[in-house]
DNA sequence: GTCTATAATAGGATAGAC
DNA sequence: GTCTATCCTATTATAGAC
């Protein structure tokens, strides 16, 4: 019984990577053996349900990463403006600045977006209940903070479609420059 | 040498919808074959470069009919608020309210990304560029107008995202309104 | 837990008749 | 311009040794 090669965290990251580069259905277990350094077999030793499985377990591993370096800053007792930055600072750092694509995007583009419907939902739930929380506590009204928690998300996303369509991080950079001037305003967007 | 089964108009229509709901890598031959009633000799005939061709030509086609059928009404001579108005009503046909997916976004999400890069690019810009002329004959500053275009088409593009991920067209109806309500105002957003 | 095979299938693509 | 039949390759997946 030989010692794994890389522990399980390390090959879902290589997942994730791979996912969201190529996208799912363009990334076949061949490209995933070579980027992980593990043999066909070994992958579905850890993924007996295959590439499937990988997308579900990914998935949820995703969320489980979200919650605790991205949603993570909302718990902490810092004020709102400043925690509301630490969210922003993260969401930064986990898309590259906008160089890379979303995971949950690429899933919903994928084969398996019917397959993977619910988690899909309450991911997109989780991230835009996260805005919202920092938003009641920015005392914003209740309708406004999740108006622009959804907004939020929305610009995020198309944000990063936008920029792999362009070949530019701008789009990206312009959008959390505007949501850190404006998410927590109180005024009238 | 038979009379053609359906016109390459209508056959390149039935391609989009296929690559809009399952993904382009997700889109088998077979699958197009069955949902054309083509053989897939057939469908070499009309596409030589197989599938990487169909989506190369399917952009292309797409590009056309944006031309005409959503960027259109811009060129008359109608008043800007009102050309405006036409454009949404449009980008609301054409994305079915928000249950239908960006093919640009799809293939942006797939295996043919890096082959599509200056299509893809080029069409979005032709995008922001729709709504920025919109922007600019309604007097808006020019720096103004290129900013709210670029961040209509971010918001469409990720309410899309947003929805498809959620199953619900709430986010697309709401920055639709939002659109529809702000775009054109000389105020501050 | 990893490997080297190998199976089984599906995919993209072509040949040639009509 | 379409069809049937076929080819080739890549892909997912499995078996069994270590």
């Amino acid at each position: 019984m030989p010692a794994p090669l890389m522990p399980r965290e390390q090959v879902l990251q290589k997942l994730i990577s791979e996912f969201r580069t190529r996208g799912y259905d363009a990334t076949s277990l061949s490209n995933i053996a070579t980027a992980t350094g593990l043999g066909k077999s070994s992958l579905y030793h850890h993924f007996p349900g295959g590439k499937e499985q990988m997308a579900a377990d990914v998935l949820e591993h995703l969320r489980q990463a979200l919650r605790l370096n991205v949603f993570g800053p909302l718990r902490s007792v810092t004020p709102a403006p400043r925690r509301f930055d630490q969210l922003l600072q993260a969401i930064d750092t986990f898309y590259s600045g906008g160089k890379d694509a979303c995971l949950l995007e690429r899933l919903c583009a994928s084969g398996q977006a019917a397959a993977l419907r619910r988690p899909l939902r309450s991911t997109f739930n989780e991230m835009m209940g996260a805005f919202e929380e920092v938003a009641l506590d920015a005392k914003l009204p209740v309708a406004l903070a999740r108006a622009r928690a959804e907004d939020a998300v929305v610009r995020i996303e198309g944000a990063l479609v936008v920029c792999a369509g362009l070949g530019e991080i701008g789009p990206f950079q312009r959008v959390m420059r505007s949501l850190k001037r404006d998410f927590l305003r109180s005024a009238p967007h």
